[in-house]
RNA sequence: GGCCGGGUAGCUCAGUUGGUAGAGCAGAGGAUUGAAAAUCCUCGUGUCGGCGGUUCGAUUCCGUCCCCGGCCA
């Protein structure tokens, strides 16, 4: 293993939504020489802008994110493509001279990245729909207990509720002919080819980041995002069951411009689900043990912890 | 002013043939291995509108008052 001091750095900057990560990134990047490299999961998707809180045009422009805009909005993107493509773009990003600066609220995929996954099959589209089918027919709970047999230990650990773990165990268990769980008990291809600062948002107190939340929601609103999604919807071939479709504030206006209810409720309910997306962000965040919080507003003190790791 | 409905958890409501009550939503905490802005788990004491009466016991029955709808004046 190569000492640590030798080992090139990655910045991770971690925040739940609206906490002002954007804003803290583009200040770093004008007093450093670092690349940006997006960490989340609904910027990858083009077309989808508004709604994502996507940085502007012109912010893109004068401060390019690696990872935004990398694929339509009818295709997938994984933990595992994410990994990848992070990894590569860190690569580059030394292989300049340069520090990268991962920056998103995605928790899973900063895990993938930090940690690394499993060697196991990527998902298969038909067999998930073929999954699906069956599950709507005999219900999830038999599917469960399907791969309770087939994989006791997954079994025991994957929820009889949880429809999206059991047909992940599953569809592994169908292509690659063994258990889910004994894949899993491989050690990871843990990173160890650079050392990590991880610098935490600091949240405000849970009302304040509640009304944040709701701010830019309904800035959003007025930039025209249900247009937005009209726009999305106009396409021939779009299907509500897009996976870039389950996006917060996506799915809700979908299911109002299909009639499912009026505006006030859409708003409402896309409200509640940004919010719980905020809490779930954080319970990732509060398992980082080693990162290091850091005030959105302060950007002198960001600069100063990351100047201080690179030394 | 009269008649009819309602007033129960932050919100929408269910319920108790009288033994002080429960769902959904919201909220909080947690999990998280190729969909992750996803998916899932856990957490429910609230003067049952106020006051009086009947009763061993009232949120439940009776009276009265207040508030909100609707209809009639």
């Amino acid at each position: 293993m190569t000492s640590s001091v030798e080992r090139p750095a990655v910045v991770f900057l971690m925040g739940p939504t609206a906490s002002g990560k954007t804003a803290l990134a583009t200040t770093i990047a004008q007093h450093l020489d670092v690349d940006l490299v997006s960490v989340d999961s609904s910027l990858v998707y083009r077309g989808l802008d508004i709604g994502s809180a996507k940085p502007d045009r012109e912010t893109l422009a004068r401060f390019p994110h690696a990872l935004v805009d990398v694929r339509e909005p009818w295709q997938t993107y994984s933990a595992a493509d994410f990994a990848e493509d992070a990894a590569s773009q860190i690569r580059r990003s030394h292989d300049l001279g340069r520090i990268p600066l991962l920056v998103g609220g995605t928790g899973l995929y900063f895990r993938a990245l930090e940690r690394g996954l499993s060697e196991l099959p990527a998902s298969d589209p038909q067999l998930r729909s073929q999954l699906a089918n069956e599950a709507a027919l005999v219900g999830w709970p038999a599917l469960h207990a399907r791969l309770a047999g087939l994989d006791p230990v997954a079994g025991t650990r994957i929820h009889p509720n949880d429809a999206q773990r059991i047909g992940r165990a599953l569809e592994v268990i169908a292509i690659s002919g063994r258990a889910l769980s004994a894949q899993q008990l491989a050690p990871l291809k843990r990173n160890e080819d650079w050392r990590i600062l991880k610098l935490a948002i600091a949240t405000p107190d849970r009302e304040a980041l509640h009304s944040r939340i709701a701010e830019r929601l309904d800035a959003m609103w007025s930039a025209g995002f249900l247009e937005e999604v009209r726009q999305l919807l106009a396409n021939p071939s779009f299907d509500p069951a897009w996976t870039s479709m389950r996006a917060v504030g996506y799915r809700q206006s979908l299911q109002h411009l299909r009639g499912d209810f009026d505006f006030a409720e859409c708003r409402r309910r896309a409200l509640f689900a940004s919010r719980q997306l905020a809490k779930r962000q954080l319970t990732w965040l509060r398992g980082e043990r080693d990162s290091i919080g850091v005030s959105a507003s302060n950007s002198d003190q960001a600069l100063f912890r990351i100047r201080g790791f690179l030394r």
